[in-house]
DNA sequence: TATGAATGAGAGTTCATTCAT
DNA sequence: GATGAATGAACTCTCATTCAT
């Protein structure tokens, strides 16, 4: 028997209660920390049920973080699609913003991605960070190249260093927002939607001026 | 009796062995993952005699991480000094380089930091992160007022937007050299020292587009 | 319903590929080291039938371990109704180099015995040994007794005494060649099949001025 | 720090009823069986010294394995300088009584013995039943050397044959009073000590006719 | 008849912390 | 002041067995 075949064979309502307990307890307590015997007395189910539907602490931490990942993907594409028309920087604006509404949303689902990429001992962790950055990267590299072939950057800007600031700077911005008195002071943690709206134009007018074709 | 008391009538030299243990182990496993276990066989000496230098575990972190925080302040403050006289940019560029080679010489204070800013559960965490941001902001603060009195800005940017840029931007930068894989096959993971500068050459010069008078 | 009824309802060649994996893993494992989760993992069959053929562990490893044994006896009834003309040290030799045959062809049917043996716990174990021995003796006692009845026997010697030696000799001389480091260094496990008749024939030579007629 | 050195810094007298504790359990229960609960819930103490004093499991039994083989092998060398100026055949009728009478005091260690030697996955198993045959054939080839010396054996015999011989009727002898039924109704196992003199005797009268000198 | 999800006791192991010496 | 033996809760993981479908 295949180890999440049985998992699949639970209602869906169960799966998706006991992915959401999972990707909680991790995103609470990173990969280490995470009890599976809180996990249980949270769902009211038996401990050996959890080893049956993932055989091991490893395969539920990966199930629940490659679960919670394609939420984000899936997020990501629909902000990509309906910003094809946009010019550059407006598309920036918006995918900044659609971070910060995500995250509003998903809370959980950020302090996961902030656990995987700075705990050791991640299992597959190499394989899990190269992914998401490759993926990440090429989100704001086709950004880039959109925007060359039309003309708004500067003629000799590198398209891999632009890359490098763009994803520095908007996971930054993001990461600031969740971790608490990350930004010193200025006032991004937990600001309103209206005052993240105004870093990013700014932010955004910063990046515009240093890559931007005038 | 305070603690800390007993500890500082050690011999110097066995007072820089437990700190430096205690700081390798944290730097290693993070707070909940570091043993004490671990740090007694490493240091050959009693378990009890850490709870009676320290109190608890708590207090060994604390003691720990703001001694290797010292270390970091001292080397900034040197970095500022030495760039007095210089323009923003070459300060800017002057403070990444120095920024790398200090990594380079303690990847372990770097990986103590990263290990505070990211893991949950870490005793005074607020405090701690509250006041080492305070610090890198006031020093960006300070580099950019200095370069505003000199007419190198752009009238209109606000400083505490471009202190967040500039900060990101290095921060980024160093943990990319750090952590594997986080840099998409950029590179800049464990790149020799002299790729480190063209990368920081190439991003200052964005940020001065972005930022500088003109 | 009886247990095994249901058993015996299923198709030979499925009765016998559940038999020969249980034997294997009990043999592998003993009886309490047997895991009836590793054994219908191989089997691709569901856990429930093993306890609906069987009721329960205990009633998996009777049926497992009468059923190997029965082909040990029929071997060794073979062995016996082709040595009847022989004289007793001959048949003795034969009966020894059929063991050493036996065992190669089926080593796992060798470990299980040993396992049950040495192993406590073992459901009936003693009716089980009670058994095996008994049908041992009785073997080396109708040699005994034939040979006797030819004068091929000092006449003061005890059979039961005989049997005893004869028994205990070829079982420890077959055990060696199953257990590894039990032969000292004297070169009896997994030795050729040549090796092993140089070694029974001086066994058995050191039987005959014991126990022989002269 | 060393493990073992926590617990020999022990009183003698808590080594002694853990040492003899440990003995037990896995004399009765083998290796794997054997419960470490168990042992502490017995010895009233918890459960965390036993992982202190030894490592693991594995660190405890060898140290209750050999601590007990070391009782045998005292024993033994008084057997053999005790018979140092009789004939082979008187030493040996001596070594069988000695152990029968061993047997009889130290039940758990004889026990013990047989799970080392039949069970799987013993820690070192191969180490430990090398040394301790070795052992047990060096003893046996120093008595036939002394025979052999007095012009005692056969001109013709192979020590080491003989030596597997005497080995193998011993080992069975005396697993046969220990291991219920293994002697099919002889009446071996539990005869009083006079019976289980006359099968010494008998046994040992077999041996010489095979390889005595005349 | 066959299935396989659910169970929960029990396994070995690690750990921060206490306290008598 | 220094020691290190003692503790017990918490951890991950395995297993035979049950029972509704």
């Amino acid at each position: 028997m295949k180890p999440l075949q049985t998992f699949h064979n639970l209602s869906p309502g169960k799966q998706e209660r006991i992915t959401r307990v999972a990707v909680e307890e991790f995103s609470e307590k990173g990969y280490a920390g995470a009890s599976i015997n809180a996990m249980v007395r949270r769902l009211g189910i038996a401990k050996g049920s959890i080893f049956q539907y993932f055989g091991d602490k490893k395969g539920l931490f990966l199930f629940a973080f490659n679960t919670a990942m394609e939420r984000v993907k899936d997020y990501l594409r629909t902000v990509r699609d309906q910003t094809a028309s946009e010019d550059l920087f407006t598309a920036l604006e918006a995918t900044l913003t659609a971070g910060v509404i995500f995250m509003e949303k998903h809370p959980v689902i950020y302090r996961l991605y902030i656990k995987a990429m700075f705990e050791d001992d991640i299992p597959f962790r190499s394989e899990i960070l190269r992914s998401l950055r490759e993926y990440s990267f090429k989100y704001f590299r086709s950004l880039l190249e959109r925007a060359r072939a039309r003309g708004e950057l500067r003629r000799d800007i590198d398209l891999d260093k632009a890359a490098f600031v763009l994803d520095a700077l908007m996971d930054r911005f993001l990461i600031s927002r969740t971790v608490p008195h990350l930004d010193a002071g200025l006032g991004i943690h937990g600001c309103s939607p209206e005052d993240a709206r105004q870093w990013i134009a700014q932010i955004t007018d910063i990046v515009r001026l240093g890559i931007g074709s005038r």
